[in-house]
DNA sequence: CGCTTAATTGAACATACTCAAAATTTGTGG
DNA sequence: CCACAAATTTTGAGTATGTTCAATTAAGCG
């Protein structure tokens, strides 16, 4: 067991830059702020799954978060990870659908659940709110397209080299300026470029023994970004 | 040479009904059908280059458009199916990003062109419009998440089968109830579900001799959808 | 420290791709 | 309407890439 949960501020006070709410009058924060739900998640609990349906409008307030689909095979997809600042859960939100994605934590996390009311009163009030919101889906449409296409043209090595350029540029990395700052296990990292475990596994330790990346536990290292960039997008 | 371009009407008289418009009031109609473009393509001509950057907001009034992005070795990832009706190019438009596909037309197709700015002003004063336009965009994104999965974890036979019933849905059928009302080649059904041609093919003349398709040239009839159905969703 | 889970490796196998050639279809102009 | 050229479809054979399954090693956790 780690630390025990800080208390998380109101909205006025959240350090959090960046995402949808930044627009909001401190007035509109308030009112969103106000009654919302404040949620601690262990490594590896599952904040909702496929098929349930929205309480509300999750915002991670700090952590890390994997939202995937189960293929019929029972295999997973990973199609979105989350960190701190992000929101969670709007686009079964938006279009009044159940999820149809599970999210799972993969690191000790934080979260805000802001009701749905408030947050699709404020849309309709709001212009350059829902206009935020709707150049995230955008975005997110637009990244969900590119991604269709990395999957079924680029190889295993491609791909894999691009998640790693994608996880640091999602999550970051730690003080040493390598080592990525998220731990993933090789299956989940599979999950997250549509390959199997075992592929996942040569595929970096490939990487490893060409001194593009270190290998350490779960540890990953990117020791030569321009060249993994250049793995990623070049076709041999 | 075909039929001669017919005169698109005004929004107002516009037929096309469901899509994002439906909800504005005769007033709003009129204001964004003034000065609207009218383009009539021909088949294979295409309308915007992925790169290009967005005028206005492309309506269908009447044709079948594939829009698609290329891969780095050439290939082409069909990823989005535009019809009678439909809205194009709005997500470059939305997020103020250049095309990040190219649209292609399929068959001869008029199109309105509408005034960006006229959009974008409809956006911020009418909240219905751009609720409407979250809920268009919810759903797209839904959809190409559910195609990454079907990509990455289907076997070309289950998507060759789920192609066949997407287009159904999309396009629908001659008069005869089976005949799909789209031609597409080969290679664009190849392109549309991320397999090679020769491939799609085979796919498609084992679906054929099993007696749940029908081949005619370029024509497909779909003989047998609940086995199709069955085709396209279950593991073997 | 012992146990459970995850990572790794090897080998056989499957699926889909590529390349080349043949057959068909489609478009065009007379 | 026909003939010809071009494009597309089809087929076959060989190959590549990644999967699966089983066995081994290493790591994480109580």
């Amino acid at each position: 067991m780690k630390k025990p949960p800080p208390s998380i501020p109101g909205c006025n006070e959240c350090t959090n830059r960046d995402n949808l709410f930044c627009t909001l009058s401190s007035e509109e924060k308030e009112f969103l702020s106000e009654g919302k739900g404040q949620n601690f998640f262990r490594k590896g609990q599952t904040i909702f799954y496929e098929g349930n349906h929205p309480h509300g409008l999750y915002c991670v307030y700090q952590g890390k978060i994997k939202l995937y689909k189960m293929g019929d095979n029972g295999k997973e997809q990973i199609v979105r990870l989350v960190g701190t600042g992000d929101l969670l859960g709007y686009r079964s939100l938006l279009s009044n659908e159940s999820y149809r994605a599970t999210a799972t934590v993969l690191e000790d996390s934080y979260l805000c659940l802001l009701s749905k009311r408030k947050f699709t009163e404020l849309l309709d009030t709001n212009s350059k709110l829902s206009r935020k919101v709707i150049e995230k889906l955008s975005q997110d449409l637009r990244r969900s397209e590119q991604s269709l296409i990395d999957l079924t043209q680029k190889t295993v090595r491609e791909r894999i080299a691009e998640a790693l350029l994608l996880l640091k540029a999602k999550f970051g990395v730690e003080e040493d300026g390598k080592t990525l700052a998220v731990i993933l296990s090789r299956r989940e990292i599979g999950d997250f470029v549509g390959i199997s475990t075992e592929t996942t596994i040569r595929a970096l330790s490939s990487l490893n023994k060409e001194g593009l990346i270190e290998l350490g536990g779960k540890q990953i290292r990117l020791i030569d970004v321009p060249q993994l960039a250049r793995v990623a997008n070049i076709y041999d």
